[in-house]
DNA sequence: AGTTCCCCATGACAGATGTCATGGCTTGTG
DNA sequence: CACAAGCCATGACATCTGTCATGGGGAACT
């Protein structure tokens, strides 16, 4: 029998998922966590065979709880659910020890399928967003370029970047410079949604 | 036996909110759609008797699928549930007939309930959401500011929004400038944001 | 030691943007 | 009808942004 830990932030969701994976004989959903932080606290109890994290949750990141996970419970093994899969977060996760990533349009014998893949120390990692993540290849910003590019996100003015930076006016302008020119935007709003959807911010 | 048409472009989520549905004696999960279009043909040939409908869907909105549902099965009650709950899709929702409205943080037992109480003929909405309807109030944009607005929110230049609205940039900058007023913000893109947030475009 | 890259900053310039005043046109309303 | 409100446009002005040149300091690699 499998155990497995539930993380996701919408119940409706979490519920739906739990009552799916229990309809397989060799899968047991032994905890749910509705945040990263209840999901760490949790596993530390309940020492689950497999974690499966939502990637997008209040508080902690999904790749953030598996890099804790990885540390901690290194008998337990992780993998990342999404619905918004951008090619940055595969790579990151990845790096975090994750040893699955899904988006949610997968059915649910795929999901079932990888929770024992993982289980038994394999890696799965969804054809197609591995395919995005390839060409969307390493992001060209330096990790400044990128700090400044995320405070662009919202729309704010260089002047309030520039102080939630602790940086100069003038040199806020020319990472945002270097940055649209990278990118291939007309503008720093362009580039900023450009490299999120890569996933580089 | 309610029999149910489930929609929901992400098949995980979809298969496993069928599970489910079907745990409970009285619902029966009878044809289930990837795409808004797809529901709508379902929908015309199985007639189901409650329509739960996710909002964002690839191809149409799930507001568009309700009305479309209403006009054509007017015997058939539709619901949304929705993981981005914006105040202003409630108001078009609640516009388009839909008959009840939640968020997929509600538990499993709340959406069976509200399946048995549209089915009824009754209503239902969820609170939260309710509560930031009324706060967010109505749009103080003009149409043709919400437009343009919607337009600068991929952070295009004021050339191409022109364009694209087939107004002159002068113009643009006028609706702008307006809609920047009335939102508080300090530049189109914040305002274009604040819109978005508010559901007003 | 030299080279390269990143970090941070300043100054200058052109072009984009936000704001305001103004005016004509249409539509709906008292 | 008079009036208000929205739609569209133009022109002028101040400010904000994007771009480029320049330079010092530090870390990494050859």
């Amino acid at each position: 029998m499998i155990r497995i830990l539930l993380a996701d932030d919408e119940h409706l969701i979490r519920g739906a998922m739990a009552a799916l994976l229990s309809l397989e004989d060799d899968l047991e959903v032994v905890a749910q966590a509705a945040t990263g932080a209840e999901a760490i606290a949790t596993a530390r109890v309940v020492r689950p065979d497999v974690a499966v994290i939502d990637l997008q949750m209040p508080d902690l990141d999904g790749v953030a709880v598996a890099q804790s996970l990885a540390l901690e419970l290194p008998t337990c093994s992780t993998m990342i659910v999404t619905s918004h899969g951008r090619p940055g977060h595969l790579k990151r996760a990845l790096a975090a020890g994750v040893r699955g990533f899904l988006p949610k349009t997968v059915s649910s014998d795929v999901l079932a399928t990888v929770v024992r893949t993982v289980h038994t120390g394999g890696r799965y990692v969804d054809p197609a967003l591995a395919a995005e993540a390839i060409s969307a290849g390493d992001s060209p910003l330096t990790p400044r370029e990128a700090d400044v590019l995320e405070l662009a996100l919202e729309g704010a003015p260089i002047e309030e970047i520039a102080r939630r930076a602790s940086l100069s006016p003038g040199t806020v302008r020319n990472y945002l410079s270097s940055a649209v020119g990278k990118t291939g935007a007309s503008n720093r709003h362009e580039a900023a949604r450009f490299a999120r959807a890569k996933g580089w911010i």
